[in-house]
DNA sequence: ATAAAGTATATGGTTACCGTACACTCAAGT
DNA sequence: ACTTGAGTGTACGGTAACCATATACTTTAT
């Protein structure tokens, strides 16, 4: 009969098996540590194909494409206990249904990480003009006009509104899909006058797509240029310090201030607060 | 004197400071949880900007750029540990470099998650090719010739020196960047005639863009098609049963068996075993 | 027959958090 | 000024997915 030839046969194959290799050839295979396949044993996610009396386990070449469909699902940010359900459930639909979306989700993360370059990108270039300029300089620039696109108006509004105001801005902000170039805020020729330097009127992007509706033109002129180190708080001590230098040079303001917020993975000072520096830009023209 | 003057301007500010927000309003705006916002604290990546005599913590806006350029060191893989080290690091130099190499490995995760697309994409193929066919049915198809990559020849390998040859050709094959189509061993004619189903001659591999150099053809022909399922151990059974198949059908063997492995993440059977599916093609021709 | 290399189990440690309990504090309304 | 409800802090414990180490046992190669 056949089953008797193939019991015959079955000892014999178990004998000159082939294709079974130990935990540590297996893991060597599919580039992990031993422990980590010693876990999957116990949580029962990948089990060896076969453990002989003394507990030695052995694995197939084929569990290894098992092993790689687990890493895969790992990476695309599922935990074990998911993947263990995922691999057990016996629904097509459920299944087909899952890796279409985790197939977005991947996109998603290519997307992300496009990001992330571009958000690399931008801080070698910073980090690069950054080391160019003297940040404790101050300088009368010509600048061209720019768009630039406004929050709500801030000055009248309560702490707390102000507060909810700034997080929805950001949030609508980060949620679309632009690439924000800087951001900062707007306060306008009044406060600064007055020393209310903390008084902001808007806060204000630069991106490099426009697509949003609103939007507001910082003028062509020229603008004095300082950098702030540190705390915002201070940012008074430097304003007065442009005031100074305005006098010097016989210059006087004409309108608002531009305040953007660098942030610089240092490389310039030794200063330990310099990570923070604040680019305050004033519209200036000389006294005649 | 400026000092004074300032100093009054710094507790008016104080008050009638707009910019700080609490833990929970951070958080939201970060959208993260409040206790990870502590956690930063504690090991000090990321310290509030101020501190009330009670312990309140309270951040600026600004901040926010050094939370989201922390969460995009994350994202690559940087430990907090090193991330820290890596913003408190004052070395210009040290810092491009590094963003430098970080460019690349996103580079690489990019191309990782594209190769898990596509193996997203091939697995839903799998899945929906093998709900078409019935796994306990043989058929005779005639196929076209094919280009396939061998490995080694082991049919007189010990066993240790077979399994350090499967790893090695895994690994020369995951090291290379192709998408492997499939994967599977050839056994020839005369094992499967004397019933040595185990002994294998090569393993092979399909691949969609063929750049390796050694490379063989798989015939052009009618093959027996059958699979099966569960452990390799037993494909004996499903031999016999193809043999009986070709008998009654009137045809012989007359050349070598390709097995091929699918990892079937099911949706077809309700059978324990059924993930592991060996898919078996073996030359035949017609009894005349 | 013996040594070297590999294996299994157990235990404790790690990272980057999350949950919960409990006490305190703040801001708003009466 | 007082209450109230929402928010905040610390502390402690727990979690996932491992990694390291110590100890004892097995294989395998010589």
């Amino acid at each position: 009969m056949v089953t008797v030839h193939s019991s015959e046969k079955l000892v014999k194959n178990m004998d000159s098996s082939k294709k079974l290799m130990t935990t540590g050839e297996f893991a060597d295979l599919c580039d992990v540590k031993k422990q980590t396949l010693f876990h999957y044993d116990d949580i029962g996610l990948l089990e060896p194909e076969y453990k002989n009396k003394n507990g030695y386990r052995y694995y197939s070449i084929q569990q290894a494409e098992a092993y790689s469909m687990i890493d895969m699902l790992k990476e695309i940010g599922m935990s074990l206990a998911e993947i263990k359900d995922f691999l057990q459930s016996k629904n097509p639909k459920k299944i087909t249904d899952l890796l279409t979306e985790k197939e977005q989700l991947v996109d998603i993360k290519i997307r992300k990480m496009e990001r992330i370059q571009h958000l690399i990108k931008n801080q070698k270039k910073q980090i690069e003009e950054a080391s160019q300029l003297d940040l404790d300089q101050f300088t009368i620039e010509t600048m061209e006009a720019e768009q630039i696109v406004l929050s709500e108006n801030i000055l009248n509004y309560s702490h707390k509104d102000i507060t909810k105001m700034i997080i929805s801005f950001m949030k609508y902000v980060k949620q679309g899909e632009i690439n924000v170039e800087n951001w900062g805020a707007l306060i306008r020729q009044e406060q600064i006058e007055t020393g209310d330097y903390l008084n902001y009127s808007n806060f204000y992007l630069r991106e490099n797509q426009l697509h949003l509706t609103e939007t507001f033109i910082k003028k062509a002129g020229k603008y004095v240029i300082g950098y702030h180190k540190g705390s915002y708080i201070n940012t008074y001590k430097t304003y007065e310090k442009i005031k100074d230098y305005l006098d010097m040079e016989e210059y006087h303001i004409c309108g608002d201030s531009f305040e953007e917020y660098l942030y610089l993975m240092d490389g310039i000072s030794l200063d330990v607060e310099a990570n923070y520096v604040t680019k305050i830009m004033i519209e200036v023209e000389e006294k005649n």
